[in-house]
DNA sequence: CTGTTAGCGCATTCAG
DNA sequence: CTGAATGCGCTAACAG
């Protein structure tokens, strides 16, 4: 029909006939079917973005406003998005068949674990991917990532320079991409400033609110408790506020905290927390165009993007007493 | 061919021969291809969830967590979750073409203005769809909605029976359904308590964090603030905790605060927020089940759900000096 | 129980 | 510039 050619802005049109197709169009509200249209050119015109555990998007906040930041520019080219967490206790852990075939010409994963078996997988499968947060260790696959070594090393230093030498650590939860490469960027921070590592500093967490409240309070309760915490995320940075609050614990006179993602609440907390703020909007604009490049067969480069430090009022040089501490 | 009937589990098919099939599949990795079962059958297996505002997902964590549930729900039902967002700046507000024709099945809308065109065009259109947050008030669609007026009311309860006489609201963004029904519900419950209602002890918010701080401030400024102050959701109690500590002003020593919705990090923040917790699953559920249900083409009764009173310690009863004021 | 025929709505190719 | 034929991959309806 010369119709299609209309809907799909052929040239190759009388402008007359154009108009008596848009009337018709007009008329009876007609509208070209997706599915036909999908099956004729083997494009969805769909993204799939996938949350490996759905955990992602409630402890990070972050993750929301970077799916709709992806939303956003995705639909301004013309595609659509389709929400997938892959549960653990579930059976299909390979990202690619959580859609239908066809359903999706790409999907957006956010920080697989390292190693992940799906990632794999879809490289063999030959659907176009992009990974947020994975490893930038890792390569044989289109990333963007936030630079923790950069983000840390802002931290340490800060910490270090205000005079702290105890620095305590609440991780992420285990296994996963950010988790590790903090905890590794907060080491190397720790040899730049000239401090011993002692894994009693070290206390483990899984991004949440809960888990932050009990490591803060594990840490304090050390015979020689740290005089600074760094939380790998915001989340639990709250969670440790809470704890501080607790135990009589004032912050930043008695210990420092700080935060990382800057999220919104970060500056809303009492006191507002020291933190290290990724930029969401960059990270999305270079996953949108990196899936579409991929899409449409270009090569196009991973990206690695820079953080920055963002002092707030969590911070403060150690108390007096802390630094003559044996 | 027979491949389609092993598929689709048709009892139809001679176990040998199934077995040969499957095998065949397995070794070519074979998948049905879903566009052309969308353009053969009419049917997407999609449903979208449509946000009027981003918004809504940044201030109200509540709406990511149901999201979540839905589409875990929807997933287990076979259907995958298109992510769609309204941006007031844009071309469309008709919900029904932010996907293209045929992309889904039904579509689930949350709180819409009162009145938006878009729900009304839906209705013609014969898309399913349900709404979810909507004004229980409007019939005519079908519907999943918390009862404010039980929620606001057992807020007043329990402030009115802690003693304040003075109590401030802040509102929700304007024209959204549940920023009117609740504000509508703080006077009902202003009335049942014997109280008067006035229009100075109510401050304007957005839902948002910094909304909720500079309400907190406009209601302190007041010759005679009030002693307790009910916040819409939240969001806007977290910073409405924040203003309170910039001001000096103690919680709930000097003025009692509340919140709406019981997000995760009510019960983190100091103090601890009261306040009104909505069940979330049950309103993933019933959503979910009302979609399908639609989808089918069975009618399905809309609900309204109990939310249920959660008192931890912003609030108290007012200082002695309050309720003397003149 | 299994294979064949036909059509879902579009866009590509080729004729007019 | 416009129309007719064809096939994308699937499944209902109908033979065999």
């Amino acid at each position: 029909m010369t119709v299609s050619r209309v809907i799909n802005g052929s040239p190759n049109v009388r402008p007359e006939t154009r108009e008596r197709v848009l009337k018709a169009i007009g008329e009876l509200a007609y509208s070209p079917n997706a599915a036909a249209r999908a099956l004729n050119s083997r494009r969805s015109r769909n993204i799939g973005i996938i949350f490996p555990r759905k955990e992602y998007l409630l402890t990070a906040p972050f993750y929301v406003e970077l799916s709709l930041e992806l939303e956003g520019r995705l639909k301004k080219r013309g595609y659509h998005l389709f929400l997938g967490t892959l549960s653990s206790e579930e059976e299909t852990s390979d990202p690619s068949s959580l859609f239908g075939e066809g359903k999706v010409d790409g999907l957006i994963i956010f920080a697989p674990a390292p190693g992940d078996q799906g990632v794999a997988s879809l490289s063999a499968k030959g659907l176009p991917f992009v990974v947020v947060f994975g490893r930038p260790g890792e390569t044989g696959f289109p990333f963007v990532d936030s630079d923790n070594s950069l983000g840390m090393g802002l931290l340490m230093e800060h910490l270090a320079g205000l005079g702290h030498r105890r620095i305590g650590f609440v991780t992420g939860a285990p296994s996963e991409p950010h988790s590790l490469d903090r905890l590794a960027q907060y080491r190397a921070g720790l040899d730049r400033a000239g401090l011993g590592f002692s894994s009693g500093l070290v206390a483990e967490g899984d991004w949440s609110l809960g888990s932050g409240y009990a490591a803060f309070r594990s840490l304090l309760g050390l015979p020689e408790p740290p005089s600074a915490i760094v939380f790998s995320n915001d989340q639990m940075a709250i969670g440790g506020i809470k704890a501080a609050h607790d135990l009589g614990v004032r912050i930043p006179e008695d210990v420092s905290i700080t935060g990382y993602d800057d999220i919104q609440y970060a500056s809303f907390l009492t006191p507002p927390l020291t933190t290290v703020r990724q930029d969401i909007g960059a990270v999305g604009e270079a996953a949108a165009d990196l899936m579409l490049r991929r899409i449409e067969g270009l090569e196009s480069p991973s990206l690695v993007l820079s953080p920055r430090l963002v002092v707030r009022e969590s911070t403060s040089p150690p108390r007096a007493d802390a630094l003559h501490r044996p």
